[in-house]
DNA sequence: GTTAATACCGAGTAAATTAATAGGGATTAA
DNA sequence: TTAATCCCTATTAATTTACTCGGTATTAAC
């Protein structure tokens, strides 16, 4: 029951990009070194985020990447969901049906279980908006003022 | 952001018992055999809910399992926190305390998320109570009626 | 028009985790 | 004494995760 990296990374790279957006691209460079993520592995992420349309691409260089829409209009919930794939418990034909139906579907009583689950996990993430994000971000950073060093290594 | 097959299994085994409690020890082969899990795993799994008080054990011949408590007492979260661990979406200092600090916490703004997340998965799971389960299994298992096939495979 | 900086793409791989299987020991009702 | 059961640990196969690697395409700057 734990996001992957996808999604841990991904939703720091979208923060960072939208924290760093000036009306100009980001290079996928500087986001994976203010995150300690690789390049390489940052650039998976982004393009499942591209492919969402959550991000767009400028190509060539001083190229980079921008938000595709304002962040009051992205939710956690869409960042995630294009990283991690749907955040529903289980593989459930009740609850995504892509699922191929289950055969015990009559008589399952666990289905409602996840039900629950899922309709409360995705009710908050998509409540918060990127925009909520940044601004806690430029207030704690504005508090941790200039004693912070710079520790990108990280476990959540 | 899946749970395995330990808290999937783990909860139809535990309902499986509940139903199926008649003032005698359930043994372990029947629910496998209802439940199409094989013994051995099964094991595994009721081991963890014996541990954490969930179920008691009889040993010997006529042997089996029993809820250690009634089922309005036991909820789904209980159930599922035993099988796999904390139901958080990250491993964080900020959510469960056994986790290392992290040295990113003070400008850390996804730990908002992964507490928003973890606060409502726990409390939609520590409000479902296994005899609610119970309940609706009754009833689904009567509206299916003598209709039923036996299908032990299934997906979720 | 060359160069350097960037995005884009797919294949491969090591490590970790999951989902079992296997086999033997301990306990107890019949 | 036996058979049914719980109990425990080790091993293993499959899957997933978390990357790395090496290349191609595009474009701003010079």
């Amino acid at each position: 029951m734990k996001l992957t990296t996808k999604g841990r990374y991904g939703l720091r790279a979208v923060i960072d990009l939208a924290v760093n957006y000036e009306n100009e691209a980001v290079a996928l460079s500087q986001i994976a070194e203010r995150q300690g993520i690789s390049v390489n592995y940052l650039e998976q992420l982004i393009a499942k985020l591209k492919k969402s349309g959550i991000v767009d691409s400028v190509r060539g260089a001083q190229g980079g990447y921008v938000l595709a829409m304002p962040p009051e209009e992205i939710s956690v919930g869409d960042i995630l969901r294009a990283l991690e794939g749907d955040l529903n418990p289980v593989d459930c034909y009740e609850l995504n049906s892509n699922e191929p139906p289950c055969s015990n579907a009559d008589t399952c009583v666990t289905k409602y279980v996840w039900k629950r689950i899922s309709d409360s996990i995705n009710a908050v993430v998509n409540e918060i908006k990127l925009s909520d994000l940044v601004a806690e971000s430029r207030r704690v950073q504005a508090e941790a003022g200039s004693t912070q060093v710079n520790q990108p290594k990280q476990t959540c």
